[in-house]
DNA sequence: GTTACACCTAAGCACATATT
DNA sequence: AATATGTGCTTAGGTGTAAC
């Protein structure tokens, strides 16, 4: 294991600089020379037999009370390829240059871990989506997209497919798993986790080998039914299935509820079972209950333990459920749809309330301003009213001003008429005087009277003139 | 609805120890 | 010695759930 580390590191150290695409396949060729090595010596397919000395072997490593590690205990103890180790673990069985290594690898180790988890899963995306020419690729062993390699979940094992058990003695345990269009394929368990990647990577060969005879790929005659694609993948890889004794069952969702089938160890069992289950939820909640009853209740052959079995309540029960679930979502579609009608309604009504609102404040405005303009208009009015009475009051106060000054002025013209008269008589009388002191003058002309006749009457006239002025 | 896990439960085995 | 019972361990079977 710490010579795996060391490579790892030395890899890392030398080639950070090359490109990721170039690194990972070495690194995963390096890593998968590493678990072939350290490959478990026996390999007892189908039921494990535990003797009185493997028990006892194994409790002593348990306990570690003494006694050497046995290269399985090794790998359970340290199930991660590439998680920490503490210094002393690996000592026994590594040289001097390794130790040193092994130090400096721990010294940098948590540096480097993340980054190896990370080209790790790199490693798997690059054998699951670009092709490995070394011949030991691993397609199974992958993260295939970003969104999975985003993704929170991860497996114990460290390795896809593949779970890890630990128990609270300590002991650890992997098994791989596939599911393959609803039909969920397990192993055995191991407690070599590189014996459960190699049953990971068979059972993802056998996936691909299915999802092809179905979509009619290479070197298929034609598109094969899923049944047919799956037992002939299975015929071609006999001999590895028969080392993991698979047992399947049918994970299968319906009408909103997710159930598995009771494990099972035979193929064609699974495979009916498979699709009479499709069938049925295509037909519908009854006939899915119909037959997911039939199946709950048959009898058990096919399987290595026998769990417990469904008594008729409980199977009635469990497929009560998909009604139940069904009226249930039905339920809650209508909830919906009334809910988002009655949303509906609350903003049509919200929509008509602003609109009320928008109206009154309008109206509001409106008013206002009609009081506004009512009030300028008084006010002008008001303003006209007093305006015009103060005219009427100036016109009054002049009609009285102007009736006494003509009553002044024909008092003065009367004064000036009398004055006028007054002069007239003067005048005249002055005329006549001179007149009179004319006639005195007989030695006068007729030329002379006459003209100094007119010129007393011119005088007169200039006399009463002047008078009226 | 599907997939890929993690985690739990219990069946089944082997062994130790107590009882007859 | 035979049998019953308890304990420890492995692993098959099943469930729940996160992520998509």
């Amino acid at each position: 294991m710490a010579r795996l580390r060391v490579l790892a590191v030395q890899m890392l150290r030398n080639q950070r600089e090359a490109s990721l695409q170039a690194l990972l396949p070495q690194l995963r060729s390096r890593l998968l020379e590493f678990m072939q090595g350290y490959r478990k010596p026996e390999a007892s397919p189908g039921k494990v037999q535990h003797t009185t000395a493997d028990r006892r072997h194994s409790r002593k490593g348990m306990f570690g009370t003494e006694g050497a590690e046995t290269p399985q205990e090794r790998v359970v103890g340290d199930p991660m390829a590439l998680a920490p180790v503490s210094p002393c673990s690996d000592s026994s069985s590594s040289s001097a240059s390794d130790e040193s290594e092994t130090d400096e690898v721990l010294a940098i180790e948590n540096e480097e871990c993340s980054m190896l988890a990370a080209i790790e899963n790199a490693a798997d995306v690059d054998m699951g989506v670009g092709e490995d020419d070394s011949g030991e690729s691993d397609p199974d062993c992958k993260l295939p997209t970003a969104a999975t390699r985003a993704s929170k979940r991860q497996s114990g094992s460290g390795f896809r497919g593949v779970s890890r058990q630990v128990h609270a003695t300590g002991s650890v345990n992997y098994r791989a798993a596939v599911s393959v269009c609803h039909l969920w394929l397990k192993t055995r368990h191991t407690a070599s986790v590189e014996e459960s990647v190699d049953f990971h990577i068979i059972l993802i060969q056998l996936r691909e080998c299915v999802e092809q005879g179905v979509d009619g790929g290479d070197g298929v005659e034609g598109p094969l039914s899923f049944e047919q694609s799956f037992r002939a993948a299975c015929m071609q890889r006999q001999e590895d299935l028969s080392k993991m004794s698979l047992s399947f069952s049918v994970i299968f969702s319906a009408f909103g509820v997710t159930f598995n089938t009771p494990t099972t160890t035979s193929l064609e069992e699974a495979l009916e079972v498979r699709a009479r289950l499709l069938a049925a939820r295509e037909q519908g909640v009854s006939a899915l209950q119909a037959y997911l009853l039939e199946v709950l209740m048959a009898g058990r052959t096919n399987v290595r333990r026998r769990s417990r079995g469904w008594t008729l309540a409980e199977a009635q029960e469990f497929v009560g459920r998909f009604s139940a679930r069904s009226e249930a979502m039905q339920r809650k579609r209508e909830a919906m749809k009334q809910l988002k009608s009655e949303a509906l309604q609350r903003r049509k009504e919200a929509m008509e309330e602003r609109l009320q609102q928008r109206r009154a404040q309008r109206a509001l405005r409106d008013a206002r301003k009609l009081e506004r303009q009512q009030q300028r208009l008084q006010q002008r009015w008001q303003r006209v009213v007093r305006h015009a009475q103060r005219a009427l009051q100036q016109e009054q106060k002049l009609s009285a001003s102007s009736q006494q000054q003509a009553a002044a002025a024909a008092a003065a013209a009367a004064r000036a008429k009398v004055r006028e008269e007054a002069q007239a008589r003067r005048v005249a009388e002055r005329g006549r005087r001179k007149l009179r002191s004319w006639t005195s003058m007989k030695n006068l002309t007729f030329q002379e009277q006459q003209v100094a006749a007119e010129t007393a009457a011119e005088t007169a006239a200039a006399a009463s003139r002047n008078m009226c002025t």
